[in-house]
RNA sequence: GCACCCGUAGCUCAGCUGGAUAGAGCGUUGCCCUCCGAAGGCAAAGGUCAGAGGUUCGAAUCCUCUCGGGUGCGCCA
């Protein structure tokens, strides 16, 4: 149960009942009325602006309606008390056994706990990674790669049906040049002189993977690779094996992150050759969207080869850009932005309306274009929504490590998941809003101290099972009666559980269901980290007072109902975390070393 | 030159789509603990939310302008 939205239909409802009584009139838009968290604890456990956004609909000042509002709430079972403060803000105070029933919510669903049916099963596509099968991940992708696959988890326990999709770029010159490097090093790997330095120079790509992608296919088929010539068929195999080499590993280092894709779309395969493209920008040559004209040069930052030019244009500015785009390139061939309107067509027209783009920081000023496109294409139905994930710079010992294979630093996604382990490079990916830029600290990451949010998260999840393993030894048969079984916990009476730093803890367990909606609703699956570390704060916090107070502690001797009440608090807990870790995708530990 | 993102405590960052006296960690200062319920605890100081206007019951949040930082800018993807 979302708390915040339970309380948010019941205030309605009251609204509802005083216009029947003529107390309010009648058809009052309740929509913007909220029900919050308020600021300060002492303030009590939800606040509502109700009387306040109604204020001028009900022709009535804002005390007026809060006092009529405040009378019914008072009758109300869960509501403790409510009281009018400020210019008209309503406070609420909840009983306990309202929150106790929370917790048992939580026993009852474990894992589960937050899922959400707001998402009422709508389709959402998210694509992610799509970097050029030219190379291997680079350390930075790791960012976007977790940020992407976050949000897909999120979005799916938030009641979307998701869909994981990897958009390949396997036209273009980008290509082709990773097809002449293949070639090159699989000449230089049967005896032709061939220095080193000439990858990165003559050939493109200096990488070492694309002489592995050499030797690879030189072991699988000796004949076929040593023989191959210029005919375009030869130079298309050697083509394609090179992409398909090149996403194989960027496939393993994915699932080494634990990323991975459901849908694998090539630009060349599923859009190009299908006539896609063409088929796309016919749509929007009828729509108008498109003509042939000579673009201004950008000013400030001319090109020293600028010469005005008649080129294929889509009217962008008709739906938000700055300029018109480009469609065509000289030799007539589709520029990657048409193909890239095909795709995002071919998305909606497979289903997904919501469109979400997860996109390195450098790609921020292609935004607007394909959000105009999307508008163009779709008819305005379409939506998408484009996630920039700054850079990330890596420290060590506080200093910026380069980047620079030749000087033997960690470079690829892979090196940096051996290096640190993959959850957490999951968890530290989202310890910052994707837009702001990130330091990523490697010596920090593996620190065991509290401000290291990795550490103090699990250490509060560890905390739970060892209060477990604690109680088993302290009160055997009081724990044979609940032993694995949470459903034998629920049956305990939770009534025991007064204390504020216990109740203050199943409040926040409380927030979960809201706080998956709401970072679900934003696109915004850093949430989920910062919640999960106030969760462990708190339980933390908690557990130090039982040092000074032995009267607090889980396990009290003597005292079998007390404990099992909250044995069953600490559940609660270990089930928030773990829920919660298994959306960002790290395994909770049971205990630390 | 233009567009987009960012600017919040000394530092690194949150701030729940417009709510009340703006929060956390680190650092600083003071006290406590040396405990395996371990990998510290409690407390204090610290702010013109870059600046100036505007919108309204109410702005760190929305709009405009200015300043500062980052990213990008026609036949690369």
């Amino acid at each position: 149960m979302n708390v915040f939205s339970h309380f948010r239909d019941e205030i309605a409802g009251m609204i509802g009942r005083l216009s029947d009584a003529g107390t309010l009139p009648a058809g009052l838009d309740t929509s913007r009325v909220t029900v919050e968290p308020p600021r300060e604890a002492s303030h009590g456990d939800l606040a509502t602006n109700a009387a306040m956004v109604l204020a001028k609909a009900a022709g009535k000042p804002p005390r007026a309606i809060a006092e009529a509002l405040v009378a019914e709430l008072r009758k109300h079972e869960a509501i403790e008390a409510a009281e009018i403060a400020g210019p008209g803000f309503i406070n609420l105070r909840v009983r306990a056994e309202f929150w106790r029933a929370r917790l048992a919510d939580v026993l009852q669903a474990g894992l589960a706990y937050g899922d959400s049916a707001m998402g009422k099963g709508e389709a959402i596509n998210v694509e992610y990674v799509s970097t050029n099968p030219t190379g291997l991940l680079h350390v930075g992708h790791a960012r976007g790669a977790v940020f992407g696959d976050v949000l897909a988890s999120l979005l799916e326990k938030a009641g979307f049906k998701v869909t994981r999709e990897y958009y390949v770029n396997d036209a273009g010159k980008q290509v082709e040049a990773l097809r002449d490097s293949f070639i090159g090093r699989l000449r230089q790997q049967i005896g032709e002189d061939i220095p080193d330095s000439a990858f990165g120079t003559t050939f493109q790509y200096p990488g070492e993977e694309i002489a592995d992608a050499a030797r690879a296919a030189l072991a699988a088929d000796p004949a076929k690779w040593r023989s191959l010539g210029r005919s375009p068929s030869d130079l298309d195999a050697a083509q394609r094996f090179a992409v398909a080499y090149m996403m194989d590993r960027i496939r393993e280092d994915l699932a080494a992150l634990g990323v991975r894709h459901e849908v694998f779309t090539s630009e060349r395969h599923d859009l190009v050759e299908k006539g896609k493209v063409d088929e796309a920008l016919a749509t929007l040559e009828k729509l108008g969207h498109i003509y042939v004209g000579v673009l201004e040069p950008p000013k400030g930052k001319t090109p020293d080869d600028w010469e005005p030019r008649a080129q294929t244009l889509f009217r962008a500015t008709s739906f938000g850009d700055d300029v018109d785009r480009p469609l065509k390139k000289s030799d007539g061939s589709w520029t990657y932005f048409a193909s890239d309107i095909a795709y995002h067509l071919d998305k909606f027209r497979r289903g997904f309306r919501t469109m979400i783009d997860v996109w390195g920081a450098d790609h921020g000023g292609y935004v607007k274009r394909v959000a105009a496109a999307v508008k163009a294409v779709t008819g305005g139905e379409g939506v998408l929504d484009v996630k920039i994930c700054q850079i990330v710079r890596f420290l060590e010992k506080g200093e910026p490590v380069r980047m620079s294979k030749r000087a033997g630093n960690v470079v690829t996604v892979r090196d940096m998941v051996e290096r640190v382990g993959k959850d957490v490079m999951r968890l530290i990916m989202l310890t910052r809003k994707n837009d702001a830029p990130f330091d990523f600290d490697l010596a920090k990451v593996q620190e065991q101290s509290k401000d290291n949010p990795v550490f103090y998260i699990q250490y509060a999840h560890a905390r739970c099972c060892s209060v477990f393993r604690q109680a088993r030894e302290a009160m055997p048969d009081a724990l044979a009666r609940i032993d694995s079984k949470d459903s034998t916990l629920m049956g305990i009476s939770l009534n025991l559980l007064t204390d504020s730093g216990e109740l203050g803890l199943i409040k926040l367990l409380a927030a979960w269901p809201r706080t998956i909606e709401a970072a679900a609703e934003a696109h915004e699956p850093h949430r989920l980290a910062f919640y999960l570390n106030d969760v462990a704060a708190a339980f933390h916090g908690h557990w130090n007072r039982g040092k000074d107070e032995p009267g607090l502690r889980f396990i009290v001797e003597g005292n079998e109902e007390l404990t099992l009440a909250r044995l069953a608090l600490v559940r609660g807990v270990q089930w928030v975390i773990a829920s919660g870790l298994q959306v960002i995708g790290v395994t909770p530990v049971e205990e630390m070393r």
